[in-house]
DNA sequence: CCCAACTGTTGAGAAAGTCAATCATTCCGT
DNA sequence: ACGGAATGATTGACTTTCTCAACAGTTGGG
């Protein structure tokens, strides 16, 4: 005994328990992501939570605040400070929801759109590079499986 | 009456640009798996940070508190606190590294590994539950790509 | 032998998350 | 139609987590 005992780990912790468990797994690839997605966002002066809603208000949704809230599993008051930012920059609005007088909506302003679209590209190449190691299918099923745990019970 | 035309979304952010992204899916799968987790570890007063720190100091690693920094992706003084807590606890020791006497060598000690293994039944049970609606070669498949991006250039 | 690099630690400040309270509005049962 | 319960947005306080810079002790290479 005594020598190659111990030479169970110079970087031995890949080899550990943590590898097979997917929350870590999801945890450090998030974390991976997200630093890629914010250091590429940041020439716009965007972040992934702004980058975000200003992609989902650009499209058709017109989604309340609290549809915002509850997609992007966020407390209310974040979400306030959130579109409070993009609405000081110019990039948003709020708009009475005529159906319920309670509800703001909140739609991308041109400018919101134009800017969305310069970053969408930054995005993509950021997400480029953190699946470089993956072939087009497999970014295909991972997405796939990802929205099943993301989207339960559909 | 009044038609269609503003039908498109109820629930409509699923449908969309975001749905599309992994980064968005992956964050929303982290923040649900890791609420899960918590709320799982909790009682045993755990989170999913010092569990982790648990399972990998009670394997045969022996990981310095530079190489937990690295592979939790956290800050070094992070791992201090965390370190800190579970040591006044009584389930984790710092022992000098005999090679290196600037690091310390994190291990867990014998209450750390008891209460490790119920820990990781909970924590098996809430991935369960959050995995439901993946088969188990679907998990499997899961688990394999998101490696590939949790620790690139394999 | 020195100097650059590295480990763990501390501390401060920014950012993010959590939670309760409040106001206006809407919803629902009766 | 009324009144009470529930909902959307907002504010403010508070805790946790993140990020950084500084520092002491130690190592390693030129």
């Amino acid at each position: 005994m005594t020598d190659t005992a111990d030479t169970i780990a110079p970087e031995g912790l890949r080899a550990s328990a943590l590898t097979d468990d997917v929350s870590f797994l999801l945890a450090r690839a998030n974390a991976i992501a997200l630093a890629a997605g914010n250091a590429a966002l940041a020439e716009h002066a965007l972040k992934a939570r702004s980058y975000s809603v200003l992609v989902l208000t650009s499209g058709e949704a017109r989604p309340s605040q609290r549809e915002l809230a509850e997609f992007l599993r966020l407390d209310p008051s974040q979400v306030v400070s959130l579109v409070d930012e993009l609405q000081s920059r110019g990039l948003v609005e709020r708009k009475p929801d005529p159906a319920d007088r309670r509800a703001n909506v909140v739609v991308a302003t041109d400018a919101g759109r134009a800017l969305v679209g310069q970053a969408r590209e930054s995005a993509r190449a950021a997400e480029e590079r953190v699946h470089a190691d993956l072939s087009e299918s497999e970014r295909a099923t991972l997405a796939t499986l990802l929205r099943t745990v993301a989207f339960p019970s559909d």
